[in-house]
DNA sequence: GTTAGCACTCTCTCGTGTTGAGTGCTAAAA
DNA sequence: TTTTAGCACTCAACACGAGAGAGTGCTAAC
């Protein structure tokens, strides 16, 4: 592995490189940093470095820019987390847990304050659906074909839906199906919904049996793409990586497709903790002149969701990887407190 | 007013301008567009065009280009209709109101579609809370401190809120308190509802009639923010106009600021059919880049929100109009025929 | 192993022409 | 009186070249 000075040289380079977006010199290093040794050592260390692909050099005159493989040392081994002060932690908790907000609205203003936090671009992915479970089924007869459905879920969802029946119900018999529906599905997830299921209630329920059955699908597969969003993402733009427009366009295009979002993060969201994914890394390659950090959030002890920053390969990973955790820990207490 | 020549050069300069985005000579006019008279003539007429405060110059040796009041007397009397063809029209008819969707995913759709018609921005304002009429209210016993409340607006608005109790309620409290409210507020308007009646709601439910205060109070102020979007913002990166970095992050920001946009289109709603606001006609001075072109659209007779496109000033005013009202009308006629 | 010295490379900036599009003006033609 | 051809003039945009400056790699001495 690399020795001592090497890595020093590395997180110098690193560090400055992060600060300024500007190729990092040997003379730089050795008159901000003290190691100790002159800038011609330094060369020799910067040289060996490069060649060992853990930096790179736009042109011949010109200094050192971390590689993907650096920055992924860099994280891995070099870093030091950044510590938030005392009062930058009350301000974003009080932020978030003071207000009396719904859950929707918690995680966009998590979002909001993680991008103000990051300058960058941030990502919510909200609870994924498939893992909910139903909680209570409630159907209300709002006019003789007109019916309410609403669906509560665990944990803090509720979704409705009118529906239209060709025939009329009356009032007691919406709500003898209400009874049996909420019997039925009382305690399973969205995922475990299987064909035969579905079979069985239109087979009860008839007609409003059928109309559930295309709603709770309709509903999988259409509400995805409104649980995730993506906010800040003026912040790029200020980045000099992306003072080519071309560039920006390239990623604003990405910010839109949500579903590629939508699998970016829900890989991420099978291992737990805070998770890097650094340019080249990524297997979107609009993504790749992009970092990734992302971390789960949690109800309880249930993974539902994550969230994250979106941001150049030279961002502040310290104090990303600090204000993405951070944020997460304050709305998994949110939710869970909540709950 | 403009004699007839005039017009016509006006008309081609801006035709010209808007295809291409440069400054427009005299020689280009004469040679695209066949008025019968030599560069020199058209010459003169753009001098007196200048004078008159319809176009301006970058720079002496340039063409001339449009200036808002340019714009504003093109869109008012020069400017021929967009004619989208049957297809076309066909097609977006298909893609709203074949779909099944919800009113909310309709609108989503909505807006995309008119990003992709237009290359621009699409701005949708949800129909706006406090016209909206209560229709049912349901409070549902989940436990005994756990009380979802549901509330039906006409039109096709439900929104739902789990609240907790200090006490514990039985379920045939519950019900009768809904029954209670629901005598009381059906049939009004959000926009209604006093002091007054929120004292009274106090008054004759206790808790339960505190937190719902407090809920549709704060439903009234929160949600706002939530009913406005805007689609396709990568699209104003690829107009020139753009190019200059600084700009679009004026804009991307402005994007960002719900409440801005919401009186932006809230001022807007209150005339009917599309208006069109010009570069400085805009308030706010963050938009005077900009053109915004809106039309409010129905549920039935009643004008319920508002969509529209964020362009340059330099857009193809024609067709952005015809598709601004193209899919209100859609988005009308979906909303109506599901109420 | 470290460092000073030096030749070398390459980007960036600045000044200088040069080109070309487009104008306004004048005087002649219609 | 209106239109037009002709012409001098202006100015952005582009290309070119010189020079500065930052930074390197190599060599030889410490």
């Amino acid at each position: 592995m690399l020795d001592e000075r090497k890595r020093l040289v590395l997180r110098a380079i690193i560090d400055s490189y992060i600060e300024t977006a500007e190729p990092v010199g040997s003379r730089t290093i050795a008159r901000k940093h003290d190691l100790g040794v002159s800038p011609a050592t330094i060369r020799n260390e910067m040289a060996d470095l490069e060649e060992t692909g853990y930096l790179e050099q736009p042109h011949v005159s010109a200094g050192r820019i971390p590689s993907d493989k650096g920055y992924r040392f860099y994280v891995d081994a070099l870093m030091e987390p950044h510590r938030f002060s005392q009062n930058e932690v009350e301000r974003i908790e009080k932020e978030l847990l003071d207000a009396q907000l719904t859950p929707e609205r918690a995680l966009h203003e998590a979002a909001r304050l993680l991008s103000m936090l990051t300058d960058s671009v941030s990502l919510v992915l909200a609870p994924s659906t498939d893992q909910l479970v139903f909680k209570h089924v409630q159907l209300v007869c709002l006019e003789p074909t007109g019916i309410l459905v609403t669906l509560v879920l665990h944990p803090m969802t509720v979704k409705n839906r009118l529906i239209r029946t060709k025939r009329e119900y009356s009032p007691e018999e919406i709500s003898e199906i209400s009874k049996a529906l909420n019997k039925k599905l009382k305690g399973i997830t969205y995922r475990q919904l299987s064909v035969t299921m579905f079979n069985e209630i239109i087979g009860d329920f008839g007609e409003i049996g059928r109309v559930l059955v295309e709603l709770v699908l309709q509903g999988l597969a259409e509400e995805k793409e409104e649980q995730i969003y993506a906010t800040g993402a003026s912040n790029i733009l200020t980045q000099p990586e992306f003072r080519d427009v071309q560039r920006a366009v390239a990623i604003f295009e990405a910010l839109e497709q949500k579903e590629l979002l939508l699998k970016m993060l829900g890989t991420a969201a099978k291992s737990s903790g805070v998770q890097i994914v650094i340019g080249q890394e990524n297997t979107y390659s609009a993504m790749q002149s992009c970092s990734v950090v992302t971390c789960t959030y949690y109800v309880g002890n249930d993974v539902v969701g994550t969230l994250g920053v979106l941001g150049p390969t030279r961002m502040d990973y310290p104090k990303v990887v600090s204000a993405v955790n951070l944020v997460a820990q304050t709305v998994s207490l949110l939710l869970t407190r909540d709950k």
